[in-house]
DNA sequence: GTAGGGTTAG
């Protein structure tokens, strides 16, 4: 390299001293210089260049743009004296190929069509903005440049068809990448960037078979690329196995498996949860040298992570990927998954610059560990320090904290940051909004949000029919169940308990028994527990214990406690001494060290004035040192949430609190004392 | 001199 770089400087010099005035050949060096880095080399000729041409300016561009200083490629670009469709179009595609500057591209290219008749929109700009509006999935452009295309008969080149393909396919509009694909030529093609990309957009539509049959025809055309696609084919449509296989085919086959492979692979690995075979793929990726990609160093990190390794995942990161967000990413949802939430913080302070991605799995991590109250705290940190706006995956994790705590102040701002922002309202944030309105409390809010709601799935349906039933709109759950059965929606498991505790909870006990029947009958959806529960609860409430006893004996599953449970609450509620007692054995066997349950017997006991079998259960409890869990309350004050149990005195400021009770206490005996006066 | 296909984390 030391050797290449002293001979261009020796012919560059040569040129200066005008031993070759030629303006082609130092052209042809800047092109050199820009292509082997050496950016200040080529700045430094075009300086010193006597004389310099269109192509002088391009090369000067186009070295800029090489090096990512858009500023500088700018600066040539308007400075140009002449200029041609390939000055536009080098910008256009440095532009488009950049993160954050896709709308410079757009601009340059409404402003090439306004230029001089030398600068012509030509199948480069076409392709190049093809790619662009495929990466931006703006349909609507793409439809527009296809037609452009074809009126200035630019559609047919092997450029043309792929870009088109691509940006239909990557636009999820498989049909139109079909019809592009056959008009071409379709099967008959040999051009095997045209296979490739017709091997993806079928490998994205999960046609698979199709996929397969034209990666076997004309065996001979297909490279690296076309096996990597195939390869990775089986993994997005979840068939690793094959993946696998066909990985090692490759390899026989005589083709060389490059970085793209093994990223590929590994992410088959991470799928499998599979330590045996990243540990091989480890090894391989070892012998072939590429630890350095920062795709594989994160995808094997990955792959241990998910595998739940985090030792493995560690000593990987450590010497390969301390800055790599990605591998960083993994190994918080790793740890979070594990409930260590001190490593997650620890690796996510470890990074400097933080994007979203790791913000929304440091959230998620919070969440899934229940750690509600550093869910908030982390939404202060991330308003604090960063210019971002919350993405509608962060205000899902707020959101389903919100649902959890019951704060629906904080969750009505939420609401309002997702409308003043126009955060993109999926069907995920639907479900998380109308969740959390009902989880608070406040069910009208949650029917006003879903009736408003556009994008509205089976989960969303599921969770307002749950709603309704928690809040006794027993005749509004089976109403919107029926609406949603009409919009083609398939009821799921899910559903069927929220539509069976809904009947339970107006005793409708035909209903019960026709949804119940249904799910297995119309929808071959097997009960689990939870149904089970409702069905029992529901003949326990209706006073139809035979009923319920009869259903108990007949269910295909072993009872655990929340069955259990339920039974005993039915043999309470129908003040039936004996079934309570027949339950009781199987209860404490199956959770003799839940205090909870103790209590729930105890309680049936004393409901029907048996202390000597109360006291007798509660003894049973105090020799099992089962305790039960204290119930504890909590109030918001701010922005922070005080939790307290009966009688608790630890607050630092209890003397307060308990002074401020005490005049409230008498405030409310003066206002009864003086309304007995009157 | 400018353009096309296959690879990561929430």
């Amino acid at each position: 390299m030391r050797a290449l770089k002293e001979g261009l400087k020796f012919h560059a010099n040569a040129i200066k001293s005008g031993l070759t005035p030629n303006i082609f050949t130092a052209n042809q060096l800047i092109h050199l210089y820009s292509k082997l880095g050496f950016v200040g080399e080529a700045c430094k000729l075009f300086d010193e260049m006597p004389e310099r041409n269109v192509y002088t300016w391009n090369a000067i561009i186009n070295a800029h743009i090489k090096s990512q200083n858009f500023t500088a490629a700018q600066f040539f670009f308007d400075s140009a004296p002449c200029k041609d469709s390939v000055t536009y179009n080098s910008l256009i595609s440095g532009y488009a190929n950049s993160e954050g500057h896709e709308n410079m591209a757009l601009n340059l290219f409404v402003q090439m069509q306004y230029e001089s008749e030398s600068v012509k929109v030509d199948e480069f700009t076409l392709t190049t903005l093809l790619n662009l509006v495929a990466k931006l999935r703006v349909l609507c452009y793409g439809r527009q440049l296809h037609s452009y295309m074809v009126k200035t008969n630019n559609d047919s080149s092997r450029f043309a068809v792929t870009s088109l393909i691509d940006m239909y396919s990557k636009s999820g509009c498989y049909e139109d990448a079909w019809s592009v694909f056959n008009g071409s030529g379709g099967q008959g093609v040999t051009d095997v960037v045209v296979k490739n990309a017709i091997l993806a957009a079928c490998c994205r539509k999960g046609e698979l078979e199709l996929a397969q049959e034209i990666f076997s025809t004309q065996l001979e055309l297909n490279d690296n690329v076309s096996w990597n696609t195939m390869i990775s084919g089986y993994v997005q449509n979840g068939c690793e196995d094959e993946s696998i296989e066909l990985f090692k085919c490759m390899a026989d086959e005589g083709f060389n498996w490059d970085v793209h492979t093994f990223a590929t692979v590994l992410n088959a690995c991470s799928t499998l949860k599979s330590l045996k075979l990243g540990k091989e793929i480890h090894a391989w990726v070892l012998k072939e040298g590429m630890l350095a990609s920062p795709f594989i160093a994160s995808g094997i990190v990955d792959v241990y992570c998910k595998c739940g390794n985090m030792g493995y995942a560690e000593s990987v990161h450590k010497t390969f990927g301390t800055r790599n967000s990605f591998s960083i990413t993994s190994m918080i949802v790793g740890y979070s998954t594990r409930g260590s939430m001190l490593e997650a913080r620890r690796l996510f302070d470890s990074l400097a610059e933080k994007n979203i991605v790791v913000w929304t799995a440091m959230f998620s991590g919070y969440v899934k560990s229940q750690q509600y109250e550093d869910v908030f705290h982390l939404f202060r940190e991330f308003q604090n320090k960063e210019r971002t706006v919350a993405d509608a995956l962060i205000v899902v994790s707020l959101l389903s904290a919100c649902a959890t705590q019951a704060s629906i102040d904080l969750g009505k701002q939420i609401h309002a940051h997702t409308l003043r922002m126009r955060i993109k309202t999926d069907e995920k944030t639907v479900g998380a909004l109308v969740d959390m309105y009902s989880k608070c409390g406040n069910i009208s809010y949650a029917e006003s949000t879903f009736q408003r709601a556009r994008a509205k799935d089976l989960v969303v349906y599921n969770v307002m029919i749950a709603g309704y039933a928690h809040h006794g709109y027993e005749y509004e759950a089976i109403k919107l169940f029926q609406e949603m059965k009409q919009t083609g929606l398939q009821p799921d498991a899910v559903t069927f308990v929220a539509i069976l505790s809904a009947c339970r909870h107006c005793g409708l006990v035909e209903e019960g028994e026709m949804y119940f029947s249904s799910m297995t009958e119309d929808y071959a959806i097997t009960p689990e527990t939870d149904h089970y529960a409702c069905m029992l609860d529901l003949y326990g409430r209706s006073n139809q214990l035979e009923k319920a006893v009869a259903f108990f004996d007949k269910m295909p599953i072993e009872p655990d406690t929340i069955i259990l449970g339920t039974f005993m609450n039915a043999c309470k509620m129908n003040r039936n001494l004996e079934l309570a007692r027949m339950a009781e054995n199987k209860l404490l066997e199956v959770e003799g060290d839940n205090g909870a349950r103790y209590v729930q017997l105890a309680n049936v006991y004393a409901s029907e004035g048996k202390w000597d079998e109360m006291r007798r259960v509660m003894k049973r409890m105090r020799r099992k040192a089962a305790k039960k869990l204290t119930g504890r309350s909590w109030v918001h004050v701010g922005n922070d949430v005080h939790v307290f149990k009966s009688g608790d005195r630890s607050h630092s400021e209890a003397e307060a609190i308990y002074f401020t009770l005490e005049c409230l206490i008498q405030e409310l005996c003066d206002v009864l004392a003086f309304d007995n006066l009157i």
